[in-house]
DNA sequence: TAGATTGTTAATCGATTAACAATC
DNA sequence: TAGATTGTTAATCGATTAACAATC
C-alpha cells in the first residue's frame, strides 16, 4: 500500500536493490525472492520487503519477484526510466576519468555539458563534447534545463560553482571536491570523497 | 565517557567533522563549537557533542574545541595518526584519476602498491611507483602487511580480486566497481559508484 | 561575574526485525 | 495439495533530540 513520504534511507537503497537485479538480469536469471537479494546485499530479507512495500506489491506469495517487471518499476519510481542530462564542471583527472566511464549508459544518466575555468581546455573535445568557458555555465545549463551537476574540481571553487547551478536550475549535485556545501533545502547533495571512505574503515583496523 | 562500543553510524561521521575542523584550521581559526560544525556539516549541534562524548572530553563549557586539539584526537581515534599503504588494483581511467589525486596527502593513506592484469600496462611507471603483474598481488601484499585496498577494475574481476585481497591480510576495500562484494565480516568494504549517488536523488526530481 | 557552551540524561522519534496470516 | 514466500503488523531495537546542570 503505497505511503505518503518515503523515508530517505528507504530511497537511499532502492539503487542498490536496481543494480543487483540488473546483475541477476544479466546472469540470466528470471526470479528472484527477499531471501537472495538480501543475502547478495547483505541486509534481512524483511527489510527488503518492507522497503519495497512503501511503493505497492511487486512480488507473489510463495513465488517471490519478477526480476523484470521489479526492475521496471525501481527504475519509475527513482525516476531513471528517462535519461537524465547532467552537467559535469572541472576537467582535471577526475573529470576525464567521469567522462569516459562507461557505467552511466542504462542507468539514467549522460553528460550532456562539460564547463572548465582553464582557457586552455575550453574549446577541447571530451568524449563527444567541446568544453565550455564556466561563463557560459548559468545560460547553458538554464537554455538545457539541466537539473543534474557533478563537480570534479578544486574544493576551493566548489561552493560558488554551486551557487551559480543552483540559482541556474540544478537540483541534484554529486560532488566530488572534498567539501560540504551549503545549498538551499530543495537541492539535493551527494559525496563522493575516498579519504572519507577509508578513514570509515581505519578506525577498525589494528597493527 | 568512553564508551565500550561505538555505533558505526557514529565513526561513520567522524571523517566528516576532521574534514570539517581542517578546513576551518587552514582558514586560521583556533576555537570552533558545536553549534559552528553543525551548521557547516548540516546536522544538529547535539549530535556533535553526543557523538564526541563516545571518545572523552575535549572541549571546555562556555569556550567550545580548540580545534587543533580535537584534529589531533580524531586523527587518533580514527587512526589516521600514521599513513597506511594501500593497495590499488586497475589501472583503467579511474586508477590514473585516484593514483595522480593529491587529496591523500596528509589524511592517513598513501598508495604503495599498484597492480594490473594488462601485460603492456605491466612495467609502466605510475606516480612513483611500477605497475606490478596481478600474479604478483598476494605475494607483494602479504610481504609489505599492506591492509588497505582500493579496487579500481571492471565489476566481474572484482570479486575474485577481493578474494585474493581478503587471503593475501587486507581488512578495509574501497570498491570503484559497481558490484555488491561478499566479504568475511572481519573485513570492511565501502563503495564509490556515482550512478547508485545520482539515483539516490533523481527520485527527488520533477518534470 | 554573566554569558556561553559543554557533557549527559531522559524523552522522543524512527528504523529494523520477528512473526505470521494470506496466498501463489 | 504442500511448500514457499509475500506483505504487513506489532515488538524491539537503536539513534536523535531537547533540556539542563555543570562549569569555563
Amino acid at each position: 500500500m503505497p505511503n505518503f513520504q518515503v523515508p530517505d534511507v528507504v530511497i537511499s537503497r532502492l539503487p542498490l536493490y536496481l543494480r543487483a537485479l540488473t546483475a541477476l538480469a544479466g546472469a540470466g536469471q528470471k526470479v528472484t525472492s527477499s531471501k537472495e537479494l538480501g543475502e547478495r546485499l547483505g541486509m534481512s530479507a524483511a527489510q527488503i520487503r518492507k522497503d519495497l512495500s512503501h511503493f505497492g506489491e511487486f512480488g507473489k506469495q510463495g513465488m517471490g519477484y519478477q526480476i523484470t517487471f521489479l526492475r521496471t518499476k525501481l527504475g519509475k519510481i527513482l525516476r531513471v526510466d528517462r535519461v537524465w542530462d547532467v552537467a559535469l564542471v572541472g576537467m582535471g583527472d577526475i573529470g576525464h576519468a567521469v567522462v569516459r566511464y562507461q557505467g552511466f549508459a542504462g542507468r539514467g544518466f549522460r553528460i550532456a555539458l562539460i564547463f572548465d575555468s582553464d582557457p586552455k581546455k575550453v574549446g577541447q573535445i571530451a568524449g563527444d563534447l567541446t568544453i565550455l568557458a564556466v561563463d557560459r555555465m548559468a545560460a547553458e545549463v538554464k537554455a538545457r534545463r539541466v537539473q543534474v551537476a557533478m563537480l570534479c574540481l578544486p574544493g576551493q571553487h566548489a561552493q560558488s560553482v554551486t551557487n551559480i547551478l543552483v540559482q541556474a536550475g540544478v537540483r541534484s549535485i554529486l560532488n566530488y571536491a572534498p567539501v560540504n556545501l551549503s545549498v538551499p533545502a530543495a537541492v539535493r547533495v551527494q559525496y563522493i570523497d575516498p579519504v572519507i571512505e577509508l578513514q570509515r574503515m581505519s578506525y577498525y583496523l589494528h597493527k
